[in-house]
DNA sequence: TATTATATACGAATGGTTTCGTAATTGCAA
DNA sequence: TTGCAATTACGAAACCATTCGTATATAATA
């Protein structure tokens, strides 16, 4: 089977929604997103409409409001585009990447205290 | 004056060879990206004329094939796109990025060390 | 039951990116 | 100088994402 696509922008913004809440109708789609941006009911029903061809997500009918939900977890979402960025940002390296973030996005020391938990762990390899 | 707008991915493409080159006439662009992938110099033209009216690159043509950079440094980029992914994917958090990142491409020794130093310093807090 | 509100389906307009064909220009070589 | 090769300029087609209007169905309500 095909791979997932990559969400577009939009899209992007529908599945926040969806992880956060774990699923939702339209209506609640729309309400959520209204209040960034406006924009139509039948907007987003359409992007839903569309995402579900994609396989991006997925739908419950018994109701006569479709409840949708992500097909992809959040966490595999996250992987594929920390992923993306490394390859295409800083051929590859995660290292690269890690170094830029955290010097533009402090982090607290109790984060930083847990980057350093990671690393040891990583080192001991005990996977 | 305008923000500079993100690069879409093909002109993000182009940009990565005019990084990596430092500069480039429109023939070099095309033979760069044309080992990945089959396309028509005067696509690879016209992408970077458009390029230019955005002002996402600069080119001098005092002489006849006009040699092109980019106006965004290679860094500057790289810290705009992260702090996008963090924003859109982990809700702004750099440390889950982090996570991410080292959980998905496992790094170096090295690489690893130099994450510590990073963080030393960070918490030393000498910057 | 008749009306109203709410739902889905879907075609089509809009706007932006990408692609390329063709024309015009310039330098180089025969 | 004449012709060939390489260049820029530019319009327009093709493609895709986004938006919305309208038709139709269904449930709730007066």
């Amino acid at each position: 089977m095909e791979p997932l696509p990559q969400p577009t922008p939009t899209e992007l913004s529908i599945l926040r929604v969806l992880w956060r809440r774990g699923s939702a109708t339209v209506r609640e789609v729309f309400e959520d997103l209204s209040r960034n941006k406006e924009m139509g009911y039948t907007t987003v029903l359409k992007l839903l409409q569309i995402m579900t061809e994609k396989g991006l997500v997925i739908r419950n009918e018994s109701e006569r409001a479709h409840v949708y939900q992500s097909t992809q977890p959040q966490n595999a979402a996250q992987t594929r585009m920390v992923s993306d960025l490394a390859e295409k940002m800083f051929n590859g390296s995660a290292q690269q990447l890690v170094m830029h973030a955290l010097n533009t996005h402090k982090a607290s020391p109790q984060e930083m205290a847990e980057i350093r938990r990671l690393l040891d762990e990583m080192e001991r390899g005990d996977s």
